[in-house]
DNA sequence: CCCAAAAATTCCTTGACGAGAATATTCTCT
DNA sequence: AGAGAATATTCTCGTCAAGGAATTTTTGGG
């Protein structure tokens, strides 16, 4: 999870992604697409790859990227854990009772007055 | 998109986030359950809230901080762009194209042969 | 007005990371 | 074997971010 973070969370790597969400590419056409210079991109390649996010075929003298999904799968399992956030209306529960306890007897004992020094 | 997940890319980050989805904490709090020390929640608190994943309420000298949703949401909305991958079989049909072209004519005339020099 | 609690900010040092350039490696074809 | 294309690796440098310690700011109470 923390290195699907770290590993999407590099600009360049993450248009990668996004190109290969389109289907397998050779390093060549990521570089060309994106114009990023070779290295840079079998460098993030290979952070990519070391997060499980990519995987090379070789083909010829050629490497041939496609994403994988699992590490995206558990981002959306991860994910998941708070659809009920929003969904359920935790969220804006959790705005009510604070909204509750800020007011509460505020209009009798008034604790809160004398705003700025 | 960037900003979430660089966000979310360190470790006490990513831990704080998942302990304010329980509710909302004030900064000692976080500091006391994760046993960071206080300085360095208030400075990942802000870095969060500069990502929109977090907001704070003031409570006489305390911060109460809460999970906001919509940095959630767009990264949910992201991810949705990649579901066909895995739901539809997108990964797999890859697979198989590469594996055919792969395959493909190397029975008669076997143009990948001769492996490790 | 002064004190105490809670939180934020600052300064400093150190380690990690990305870009650039040059070089090494791998593979195929002739 | 040699050449050439595609990719990976190495090295250096500058930047940036995180942790630690100390200090300051904010807020409420006597």
């Amino acid at each position: 999870m923390l290195a699907t973070f770290a590993a999407l969370a590099e600009p360049n790597r993450l248009r990668v992604v996004e190109l290969l969400r389109d289907g397998p590419r050779a390093v060549g056409e990521i570089s060309e697409r994106l114009k990023v210079r070779q290295p840079q991109v079998s460098k993030h390649l290979r952070v990519l790859s070391e997060a499980g996010l990519v995987e090379a075929r070789v083909d010829a003298q050629r490497r041939i990227y496609r994403l994988r999904t699992e590490p995206l799968r558990e981002l959306d399992a991860w994910l998941a854990g708070y659809r009920q956030f929003w969904e359920s209306s935790f969220a804006e529960l959790d705005c009510l009772l604070e909204e509750m306890k800020a007011e509460e007897g505020r209009a009798p004992g008034r604790k809160k007055g004398r705003k700025k020094r």
